[in-house]
RNA sequence: GGUCGGAUGGCCGAGAGGCGAGGCAAGGGACUGCAAAUCCCUCUACACGGGUUCAAAUCCCGUUCCGACCUCCA
């Protein structure tokens, strides 16, 4: 356990992946998907180095945060809190922004995950796990009824986050709110009894209640990755202490180092702040393709920057890839057609690198300038990093038919143009734009494309 | 208070001892009836103070400022 950058492990050519998945009250923005993302980025790049891939993202679909602390105002579970806000059934909440949620994906190019197993329906699975974790003695039920994960049993906790347990005092950034049920601060709910709620709860052996937050994802991928994952995925802020304690349990479980890397993927800033609902700067996917622009230029702006970097986004740098792609698009149908692919050992070399993928997306500027290298070897250079880039670079810049009357339009302004009539061309032109048409007047007469 | 990062041009961002990455914006030019798009050209930098070295944006010490995590979160 360190936190350098090492080599990835396989066992007989395998990758096992497991990536930390949506809770879906709601949808993902835009920082969600940046770490959704570096999980097919690195997929995308083990598969291309010859290995196989198995990759598990799970769907939170049961709320983990009921009163686990108190914020001023106190939020319940969010999956609870959503479902009465607009008196909608909480598992209906949950299967409506599952949806959105592979639709944002499938629109962002990631190759969609072997399986996204759903907490909901795993567990019988987990309570299995409590009840092992219990007999292990590392798990004990708590003065109150829930159960709680004894986090000193673990002798190695914080491995992960650097964070030593007799250090992990309470207090330090919020109110501390004493939960009674447990024998010390550190130790955390595997098992909730329900108290006064009556949605979303399960029977136990502890009564009904809920499973706590971190115990999901131990379960599903001990189970579904035969109880060893090469790589395990997430965002930064996850790395404490829900990997933390997901990694006790799951070794608690398993006996072994469950997992062999960690990976966690820095936050994503907008225009400079924080993405949260109180700073209004929320931008979802959808925000994005409704300016009009790729929701690639997305995916091409995360590229830009390391995965470990903490990276500020904004409409300026959308938009600046949102050009460029349609200037590669453009530049690959000049250079040729076919699916050549060609090995190119700078592209490699940056993506196996701690995943460079700007110096990947550097390369491909500089193959793009370089008047050495041949039209075709140039798309064939482009079509092999797009293997791993995801953007889409063989599609063709324009992709839809002319409308009959936006062909009149043109037939039109050519006319006008002919009579030297430039008031008229000048407004053609300018209705021709606004139906997303691109005008260029050349030595040959008028030509167009789509924006 | 603890732990870990960071500070590079108008802006975003690589680089980690010696050749000023690149992008966006800006200015100039080509093209155009005029534009847009595109292409060509131009411009500019390493937070501060010491030190090491033939040579420091890069290494060391100190200072200032910023951020992340420290029981909601991608």
């Amino acid at each position: 356990m360190s936190r350098s950058v090492k080599e990835i492990t396989q066992t007989d050519g395998l990758v096992t992946m497991y990536c930390c998945g949506p809770t879906v009250y709601r949808d993902a923005h835009v920082g969600n998907l940046r770490t959704f993302l570096l999980a097919d980025l690195i997929a995308r790049t083990i598969a291309l180095t010859g290995l196989e891939v198995q990759l598990i993202q799970n769907i939170t679909d049961v709320g983990h945060m009921a009163d686990d602390f108190q914020e001023d105002g106190a939020e319940g579970d969010k999956m609870l809190a959503e479902s009465k806000r607009t008196n909608i059934d909480p598992f209906e909440i949950a299967r409506r922004y599952e949806e959105r949620f592979h639709q944002d994906l499938a629109r962002l190019n990631v190759i969609p995950a072997d399986l996204y197993p759903k907490a909901s329906e795993n567990m019988t699975e987990m309570i299995a796990a409590i009840e092992e974790l219990i007999a292990n003695k590392s798990a004990y039920v708590g003065s109150d009824g829930s159960v709680y994960f004894d986090a000193a049993s673990c002798a190695s906790y914080g491995a992960i986050s650097g964070n030593k347990l007799d250090s992990l005092k309470p207090g330090h950034r919020y109110e501390y709110v004493d939960e009674g049920g447990k024998r010390f601060h550190a130790d955390w709910a595997l098992w909730k009894v329900a108290g006064g709620r009556t949605q979303m709860i399960w029977d136990s052996p502890w009564g009904p209640g809920f499973p706590g937050w971190h115990i999901e994802c131990s379960v599903m991928s001990i189970n579904l990755l035969q109880a060893h994952a090469n790589v395990h995925i997430g965002g930064i802020d996850l790395r404490f202490p829900h990997h933390e304690n997901e990694r006790a349990q799951s070794n608690a479980l398993t006996k072994q180092e469950t997992v062999d890397t960690w990976v966690h993927g820095e936050h994503l800033l907008f225009e400079g702040r924080k993405m949260s609902k109180s700073a209004g700067n929320v931008v979802l996917l959808q925000d994005v393709i409704d300016r009009g622009l790729d929701p690639l230029s997305l995916r091409f702006s995360l590229l830009e920057n390391r995965y470990r970097s903490q990276m500020d986004l904004s409409w300026a740098s959308l938009e600046a890839a949102h050009a460029t792609l349609r200037r590669w698009r453009t530049a690959m149908t000049e250079w040729g057609n076919g699916d050549d692919v060609k090995f190119d050992q700078e592209v490699i070399y940056a993506l196996t690198n701690d995943l460079d993928t700007p110096r990947a997306m550097q390369r491909l500027r500089t193959v793009e300038k370089d008047s050495t290298l041949g039209a075709l070897d140039k798309r064939a250079i482009f079509l092999f990093a797009d293997q791993v880039l995801g953007l889409d670079l063989a599609r063709p810049a324009i992709q839809k038919a002319l409308p009959a009357e936006i062909a009149a339009l043109l037939a039109e302004r050519a006319q006008a143009r002919a009579d030297k009539n430039w008031p008229t061309s000048d407004l053609l032109r300018a209705q021709l734009e606004e139906a997303g048409l691109e005008i260029s007047d050349g030595p040959t007469g008028q030509s167009w494309s789509w924006k």
